[in-house]
DNA sequence: ATGCATGAGTA
DNA sequence: ACTCATGCATA
């Protein structure tokens, strides 16, 4: 049974009405980029030139009345984000807004022989593989490459510990030093440039940034509005709340640190001047109708994937038909099923003895979540 | 706070 | 075809 799910996507969804229009109060969109670098989110939205890259199923499957609604309208069709403010703040401040940033550091993947082996910080640390903390913290996420030693904590004023984590596995050894870059012999914290942070930084940070920002009153869909208006780049509730709850890529995480860093800077300096103004308009794009998957077929998804994180093609297939799901459904949660193994965060619940299979996932220690 | 989804960039 | 960054929609 539980063929709850997975059909019907609701077709009545909203009226066609492609077009919008802005009615009364249409502002700029401000679109930012004229001629400079361009990072990678902003939608350049041309009325022509579809992006449609992979028409799948779902389309073709159950669109035959007139099209799926998620399907780009034939004419004119845009798809900016339809970021709501939530109409709190009005303020506008008149920031210098520029364009820009793509930190020179962080490096790209390396793609040599494993997609991860990316060295990013190393440490002139003497010892690398010192997980057992003694002191009972520092997250040590062994995530692609990256060796850190979090050891020698200092400070003791904040949180104790979170948990009682006692089964670590065995502690690795990754591979040595590679990369010459440059030495950061940082014996002590200090992390607001452009140097590789730790994930204990960014655990620090993470929740240094939390708290301020409640503090100052703040909700996270302002910050990610507010880091648009300050660098032109703007990011979702989603993506702060992860963000602060490190459940992003390490990488990722170093991506955003600065730009959060910024934020607080200017949003405790500037605590009464508030900043925040435009949200692109949007609207939107005809998303697929988001598939709730039950519960058990959720476990039997969890249950394929500990025994296969990465099926074939054909293997998708299959364990789709037997679960009665489309295979893009099926594909794209085991997608995102890696990209969540790949979390500073990992998923909890793994079982004992089970571990990297396939020779893709490495271990990680972390724990989080307070 | 998270689950499912999209898309650009890669391999 | 997959990874990675990111977000709409939802619980």
């Amino acid at each position: 049974m539980a063929t709850t799910a997975s059909n019907r996507y609701s077709i009545l969804t909203s009226s066609s009405s492609i077009v919008h229009s802005e009615p009364g109060g249409m502002q700029q969109a401000a679109v930012y980029r004229d001629a400079h670098t361009l990072l990678q989110n902003d939608y350049t939205l041309q009325g022509n030139g579809h992006p449609l890259s992979h028409a799948h199923q779902w389309i073709t499957a159950l669109s035959q009345g007139e099209g799926a609604p998620w399907l780009p309208s034939p004419l004119s069709e845009q798809d900016i984000k339809p970021v709501v403010q939530s109409g709190r703040e009005e303020l506008h401040n008149s920031s210098s807004l520029q364009h820009q940033q793509r930190p020179p550091h962080l490096l790209q993947e390396p793609h040599g022989t494993h997609q991860d082996a990316a060295a990013w910080i190393t440490t002139t640390s003497a010892h690398i593989q010192s997980m057992s903390t003694p002191n009972g913290h520092s997250l040590i996420y062994s995530q692609p490459g990256f060796t850190v030693n979090g050891v020698n904590q200092d400070s003791g004023q904040h949180h104790a510990l979170r948990d009682a984590h006692d089964d670590h596995h065995s502690p690795h050894l990754s591979e040595h030093g590679h990369q010459p870059s440059h030495t950061q012999g940082h014996g002590h914290h200090d992390q607001s440039e452009e140097d590789a942070p730790t994930s204990d930084d960014l655990e620090q940070f993470a929740k240094l940034f939390k708290q301020r920002r409640i503090k100052l009153g703040f909700t996270q869909a302002d910050v990610g509005l507010a880091l648009g208006t300050l660098y032109g780049n703007v990011f979702s509730q989603t993506t702060i709340c992860r963000f602060e709850a490190l459940q992003l890529s390490f990488k990722n995480m170093c991506k955003l640190k600065p730009l959060l860093n910024k934020w607080l800077e200017e949003a405790d300096s500037t605590s009464g001047s508030p900043t925040s103004l435009d949200k692109i308009a949007a609207q939107g794009r005809k998303r697929k109708k988001r598939t709730s998957i039950e519960v058990s077929v959720k476990g039997a998804l969890e249950s394929h994937f500990l025994k296969c994180p990465k099926p074939g093609a054909q293997e998708l297939t299959s364990l789709a038909g037997s679960l009665q799901m489309e295979k893009e459904v099926v594909r794209v949660w085991f997608c995102n099923r890696r990209q969540k193994e790949k979390r500073m965060t990992p998923v909890d619940g793994l079982l004992p003895g089970a571990e990297d299979a396939y020779g893709d996932t490495p271990p990680h220690y972390g724990v989080q979540t307070p």
